[in-house]
RNA sequence: GGCGCCGUCGCCAAGAGGCUAAGGCAGCGGAUUGCAAAUCCGCCAUCGUGGGUUCGACUCCCACCGGCGCCUCCA
């Protein structure tokens, strides 16, 4: 079995081969950051974050950049609106990217370029394309030249002459509707950097040819992005790039499917109605409610359920396919996420130590064990490879976390077979026992999951005179359970059930939750 | 109009030319429990419609119906 990818290019699933064996250059296309992000803008950076632990874990040595884009009209429109300066803007924006992508358990990536602190990259780039005559100067402005580009429409499977183009306001600068602006010549009082071709500022695609060129050079392995991006911004990166070097910018382009809003008209945080005329009350109608439903902020989101959660959400469906956002099913999500916790629980419980302190193996051969004849264990065994087919085919996580349920049942049952909890385990069992969290653990980590105990309440935050509290109604309880006085018992659970206590009670004691 | 994607259990969602069509949520039955909770076991789909290709299709092709994306800034 080996890795394949689906490649945007071709079309088809392809084998996974770097340019460079046993490296990965891979670079995904980030932000605007000029609001502050949605859930949609997480969508891209957990797969890729998911996507390079899978590869390190199988081998590679990965660079993964992720471009930040700090200058564009956006950026502009909106610091004049709030009365700050673009770069105030770009700033406290980024930071809360920023914070999100931590919250999010992102922390793979290795370079966060920035456009405006790349002027000089994007600047010679452009230079290069006029040199070549792919690009031209027109009043201050720079365009590129699409007509010179044979391959132009080559990812987007795009006939070029019957390619309209509105060409903007700008359709009288340019030599064709359909050429696109490197370099766009500032307006007064507009955020400017100083060019060959006067003050100005670098047209959208350009950073991405120019920072990804910078960093990981004229050929690298992924360039990824959402499947909005590709056209016309990856076309026309690709265009730029491979214009500019003679050579293919990107091995694979992967593309994520898109966040949509349940029962809405439209994605979220995009144009909802394509179509919305001036006049047509319905599409302006649906247009609204798709933005301010579904582009509510992030942070926002993060309140009221756990970055894990939301995770483990984006990760359990296909990455191409798009996902319908609504809270019901975050919350769903996170049902079957407890199934996982209260395993962690059990484990602890049975062998005094943390499911998180499992020491694992982080790289794929170092995972392969002898089951022997232990049926548990042959179990596992499966299990784990099952999960790796499911990620080596193209990164289906979704697939993936399947197994994932399946090797805590597998767990479970043997812990309920081998009465772990009513009696003291013998070493063997707890072998058997540690082996399926260690594998669990090792799989869980290529996605980014598990990693530490999920921060709340129930994870330790309660307070000392709650847990007094509950110590002492637990030992009441008890002593009540004893004398067989079941109706003291039931009622303590009652009315603590009804404050949202759960208690359990278990062969080694009585525990309690918060639900 | 052009280029694409999707339609699998009540809901979400993997998969696949012939093997019992994963898994999660919800539901039902059972084991366990003083009763519960948790856990385990079992039950719960013939894959939008109509054609075609094939010895055989849910999986390939065509048409249709339905949903969606891009074609203009968008992860």
């Amino acid at each position: 079995m080996s890795l394949r990818v689906y490649n945007t290019l071709s079309k088809t699933k392809e084998p996974f081969e770097p340019v460079k064996p046993g490296q990965v250059g891979m670079y995904l296309c980030g932000p605007t950051v000029y609001k502050p992000s949605h859930i949609g803008h997480m969508v891209g950076p957990v797969i890729f974050d998911a996507i390079k632990r899978y590869l390190a874990y199988s081998g590679y040595q990965v660079t993964f950049v992720v471009n930040v884009t700090d200058v564009d009209d956006k950026l502009i429109a909106e610091s004049k609106k709030r009365g700050i300066s673009m770069p105030a803007l770009a700033e406290e924006m980024t930071a809360d990217y920023m914070h999100n992508l931590e919250a999010m358990g992102v922390d793979t990536i290795d370079h966060f370029p920035r456009a405006t602190q790349c002027m000089g990259d994007i600047i010679k780039f452009i230079e290069k394309l006029v040199a070549k005559d792919f690009a031209y100067e027109s009043d201050g402005d720079v365009y590129f030249d699409v007509e010179k580009d044979r391959e132009y429409g080559k990812l987007s499977n795009r006939d070029v002459a019957s390619m309209q183009g509105e060409g903007g306001g700008m359709a009288e600068r340019k030599r064709s509707a359909i050429d696109f602006a490197l370099w766009k010549s500032a307006k007064p009082g507009e955020p400017s950097w100083d060019s060959p071709w006067g003050k100005g500022r670098p047209g959208w695609h350009i950073e991405c040819s120019a920072m990804s060129h910078a960093i990981l050079g004229e050929t690298f392995d992924i360039h990824g992005g959402g499947l909005d991006l590709v056209f016309p911004h990856h076309e026309n990166e690709i265009a730029q790039s491979e214009c500019c070097h003679g050579k293919p910018q990107a091995k694979y382009w992967m593309h994520n499917g898109l966040m949509q809003a349940s029962n809405e008209v439209g994605k979220i945080g995009g144009r909802a109605t394509r179509e919305a005329q001036p006049g047509d009350q319905q599409a302006q109608e649906a247009g609204k409610m798709g933005k301010s439903k579904g582009a509510s902020a992030f942070s926002e989101l993060l309140t009221r359920h756990a970055p894990e959660t939301i995770r483990f959400f984006l990760l359990s469906t296909h990455y191409r396919r798009p996902i319908d956002f609504s809270e019901g099913r975050i919350e769903e999500v996170h049902t079957g996420l407890e199934q996982f916790y209260r395993f962690f629980k059990r484990y602890e419980r049975i062998t005094g130590a943390s499911f998180y302190e499992v020491d694992y193996p982080t790289h794929r051969a170092a995972g392969d064990f002898d089951p022997g004849d232990e049926p548990t264990l042959v179990q596992v065994a499966e299990l784990r490879k099952r999960f790796l087919e499911s990620m080596d085919d193209d990164f289906n996580t979704g697939g993936a976390v399947a197994d994932l349920f399946e090797l805590v049942r597998t767990a479970n049952k043997y812990a309920d077979d081998q009465k772990l909890e009513a009696k003291k385990p013998t070493d063997a069992q707890l072998a058997v026992l540690r082996q399926a969290a260690t594998t669990l653990r090792e799989l869980a980590a290529t996605l980014g999951l598990f990693r530490a105990a999920p921060a709340g309440p129930q994870a330790g935050g309660d307070s000392e005179l709650v847990g007094k509290l509950m110590e002492l109604v637990i030992e009441l309880r008890a002593n009540a359970r004893k004398t067989k006085d079941f109706a003291t018992a039931d009622r303590i659970r009652d009315v603590l059930g009804e404050a949202g206590v759960v208690l359990e009670d278990r062969p080694g004691g009585t525990e309690w939750t918060l639900k």
